[in-house]
RNA sequence: GCGAAAGUAGCUCAGGGGUAGAGCAUCACCUUGCCAAGGUGGAGGUCGUGGGUUCAAAUCCCAUCUUUCGCUCCA
């Protein structure tokens, strides 16, 4: 356990050291849980989205991609449940310091008289032996009834409360029922405090005109909403799928670990709309095709596990995270859900609009079921950095700090270092710059001894380094040195293009999914 | 939100009532020239922020912000 706390504090310091990941706002004491991404962050940042995106839309006939708006209808929100789902009302005991759901303790408390019906039931069964009819008895029996009736009040006026918003009533409700705390046992409960997991924000300028409206708290509505336009304009045939990257945010009551878990985050995202009946080949077929897409940037296969949900959310009939062993432990990095019909058929409900599709070879209409697929590309950035991050001891007793990005991922792609700082060698150099830049991001350094210059390279991901030395002056060669093997051979400098873009190609990655 | 720990230079940290230190990094120059840590010089901090106690606070007290860990929550 502290070698993981040390080494996510590592990896914490070197995203901090190195450009990659800077607290926001930080001259102001930073904001809670809110990250930029820095000079070089950005980049390994915007080469994971790229990786993605050729995967999954490039690469796929059937998927295409969009970029909705993070402002939507309100009505979107009931539609999806997150206006239900989002918002609870929680409550702490102040003795053992435990926060619960208020409706939770509530029906808990419910159900331990439903308990008490059970009882009842087979105390009675019993007595009466076949002659037993449970439904007569459940209708008839006057502490049964009282039973009932208590629950129903109980539920009805905690629904009604809710409903208003009255959380003072809650509490009430909560202290008449005589509740316990189930850890201390006591009732010294704090006030229920409403916590509602979505942004608000107003559109319109003057407050009475103005409408409520929340960023999103995540991107798949706006596909869901999107689906028949595209459908229409793209010509798409089911199986078809629309992917899309973007921010989506979330007031989480708890954010933390670094960028695990923050409020203004970035998903990327694929809704595969499919024939009703064929969820459960798709659901296969994505996990496969995800973990492979994972496993192919070679960031070791038993950092990667499946886990299976067994509480589905109320959109889901099968539901898998793919896990990433991260420095604090394995954590879900993608989801692979299958949503039912559940988000068309809410919004064609909603919006009073259909959402379906009309099956040439069925000659029927049906709203489609949807597979999703949805990572963290925030989580994603976190997984590949903190794997790469590595220290390794040298034969020579010193320590390198190595960051092995997968090539394709690096920031930059090459170093070009003139072996000393005069004899034209800089010149050579640059002009190597001049010629690479224009298909890699490279960088280009002369500041101190070679050696450590490999270093520098090394600790900021950089898979090559490119020595122009004094040889180079008679026969256009260079050396060409491997970040990760420190290995070094000479080529010629009308090579190096190809010979890196074999190394750094998305294709040559990509491949490795077959 | 509760509890614990922490916040001093870009990073890692020392100091502990008398107005700030180290290593590395960074910048300039010199030297060297294929796997970091030669030389010289420079820059960088109102010790997270705000209050209080004191002749005097980075140091003691209170509040607050931020981070990490535990609980809790998590589409």
């Amino acid at each position: 356990m502290a070698n993981q706390d040390d080494q996510f504090k590592k990896v914490i310091s070197h995203a901090k050291e190195y450009g990659y990941v800077f607290q926001s706002s930080e001259i102001y004491d930073g904001l809670s849980a809110v990250y930029d991404y820095a000079q070089n962050g950005v980049e390994l940042k915007k080469n994971i989205r790229d990786y993605w995106w050729k995967a999954m839309v490039q690469m796929h006939d059937n998927i295409v991609g969009i970029d909705a708006a993070i402002f939507m209808h309100p009505t979107t929100w009931k539609a999806s449940g997150h206006v239900d789902a989002f918002s609870d009302p929680l409550i702490d005991n102040k003795d053992s310091k435990k926060r619960y759901r208020a409706d939770v303790l509530v029906e808990d408390y419910c159900l331990k008289i439903e308990n008490k019906i059970e009882k009842e039931v087979k105390k009675a069964s019993k007595r009466f032996g076949d002659a037993f009819n449970k439904e007569e008895f459940l209708s008839t029996n006057p502490r049964v009834l009282g039973y009932q009736e208590k629950i129903d009040s109980i539920l009805s006026r905690l629904g009604k409360s809710l409903e208003k918003e009255d959380l003072a009533d809650v509490k009430l409700l909560i202290e008449e029922l005589e509740i316990n705390c189930p850890v201390s046992g006591s009732r010294n409960w704090t006030d229920v405090k409403q916590f509602n997991l979505m942004f608000g924000t107003k559109l319109g300028a003057s407050a009475e005109s103005a409408m409520d409206l929340y960023l999103r708290p995540e991107t798949a509505q706006g596909i869901f909403v999107n689906f028949l336009n595209v459908q229409k304009t793209g010509r798409m045939k089911i199986p078809f799928g629309i992917a899309q990257t973007g921010k989506a945010f979330r007031n989480e009551i708890v954010a933390r670990q670094f960028i695990f878990r923050m409020r203004e985050f970035e998903q990327m995202e694929m809704q595969f709309f499919i024939k009703p009946g064929t969820q459960g080949e798709w659901y296969e077929h994505w996990k496969e095709t995800r973990m492979k897409w994972h496993l192919s940037l070679g960031m070791g296969a038993e950092n990667y596990r499946f886990h299976d949900h067994e509480k589905l959310a109320h959109y889901a009939d099968a539901a898998a995270d793919i896990e990433f062993k991260f420095p604090f432990g394995f954590k879900e990095l993608e989801g692979i859900h299958s949503r039912t019909d559940f988000d068309l058929k809410a919004h064609e409900e909603h919006s009073g609009k259909k959402l379906q599709y009309f099956d040439h070879e069925d000659n029927a209409s049906y709203t489609p079921y949807v597979l999703e697929t949805s990572i963290g590309l925030d989580r994603m950035f976190l997984a590949v950095f903190s794997n790469a991050l590595v220290e390794e001891e040298l034969e020579n007793n010193t320590t390198r700090t190595v960051l092995k990005l997968p090539a394709v991922l690096a920031p930059f792609k090459a170093a070009i270092l003139p072996l000393v700082k005069k004899d034209g060698l800089p010149d050579v150099a640059k002009k190597i710059v001049e010629d690479l830049k224009w298909d890699f991001n490279v960088t280009y350094d002369e500041k101190d001894a070679v050696g450590r210059r490999y270093r520098r390279q090394d600790a900021n991901g950089t898979p090559f380094c490119i020595t122009v030395d004094h040889d180079t002056l008679e026969d256009n060669t260079v050396t060409i040195r491997h970040r990760d093997t420190m290995e070094q051979s000479r080529v010629k400098i009308e090579d190096l293009k190809s010979i890196i873009k074999k190394e750094v190609d998305v294709k040559t990655w990509l491949m490795k999914m077959k």
